[in-house]
DNA sequence: CTTGATGCAAATGGTTTGCATGTTT
DNA sequence: AAACATGCAAACCATTTGCATCAAG
């Protein structure tokens, strides 16, 4: 399923390592992360799902635990249409198509987006590296029943 | 410079063929977005830019004609990084390449995805038609100072 | 004249922050 | 012990909404 190699406590010590500490919502915002594999989490899907284990989790703690692991590099950013920010590994690199018509996803792997980074290179000496594009477009049943 | 053949009364007879009224504000919030070209404008940037001339002009009557404009099919939203939301002409379609090092922002022709909508197309049928796209990296002067 | 658009003020919702306290190192 | 992370509540900021009024058709 990709590079989901990554367990909690390797991540982890990619945090002490940056000189930042290791604590119980830092562990558990990582697990939650390296569990929902390609889904994709907010703040508060974090909070609730926590919350069961870790009542005592606020939050706000939760925001600036994300903003540490984005720091670090570990967690990268993204965001859906209209819906509030979601998390996920850094080392999980792939892109989505979204039919604009009935919603449906598709998961992209990182190398469809190989000639634009070469041509983004050759033209203009940029270095892409990009992460979770979202390419709007129509999916083929949709294309279909046009 | 692109299809920027658009007026601000093409514009409006296309919102009101789609039943919608044409208003002071409306002519106004177009004017600011056809003027504006190619560089990407928040609502508020608008409000600012229109008070000027009608100070009348509340910001929520601009938030609530750009929703006009994006049902209507005339104006895209695209998100830049954290900033507010900005707007554009749905005719003006490219893409931009960011340097997440200095921010320095290249405007992309919409062809350079052109490769990886083939192969979309190919292998899963989706008809992409990707708006704005923001691709991130690190660029020329940046890779070279690294 | 009728319906839809606007101004204003107040609500919303995600995210951030100040501060006192608890925890990691 | 010192520095940093946390809980909590309050602040923030972009955006939305209710309602009475005004203007476009």
């Amino acid at each position: 399923m990709g590079g989901d190699a990554d367990t909690v406590e390797d991540l982890l010590s990619r945090l002490r390592a940056g000189g930042q500490r290791v604590t119980t919502a830092r562990r558990a915002v990582l697990a939650e992360i390296v569990a929902a594999g390609s889904v994709h989490l907010t703040a508060d899907d974090m909070a609730r799902r926590i919350g069961a284990e870790h009542p005592d989790i606020h939050l706000s703690t939760i925001y600036r635990t994300l903003d540490a692991l984005a720091d670090a590099g570990i967690v990268a950013v993204a965001r859906f249409r209209d819906e509030p920010v979601t998390y996920h590994l850094t080392d999980d690199v792939h892109h989505h198509a979204v039919c604009t018509t009935c919603g449906a996803t598709l998961v992209l792997e990182p190398d469809v987006l190989d000639p634009v980074r070469r041509r983004l290179l050759r033209d203009h000496g940029f270095v892409a590296d990009p992460h979770h594009l979202t390419i709007g477009g129509t999916c083929a049943r949709c294309a279909r029943d046009a």
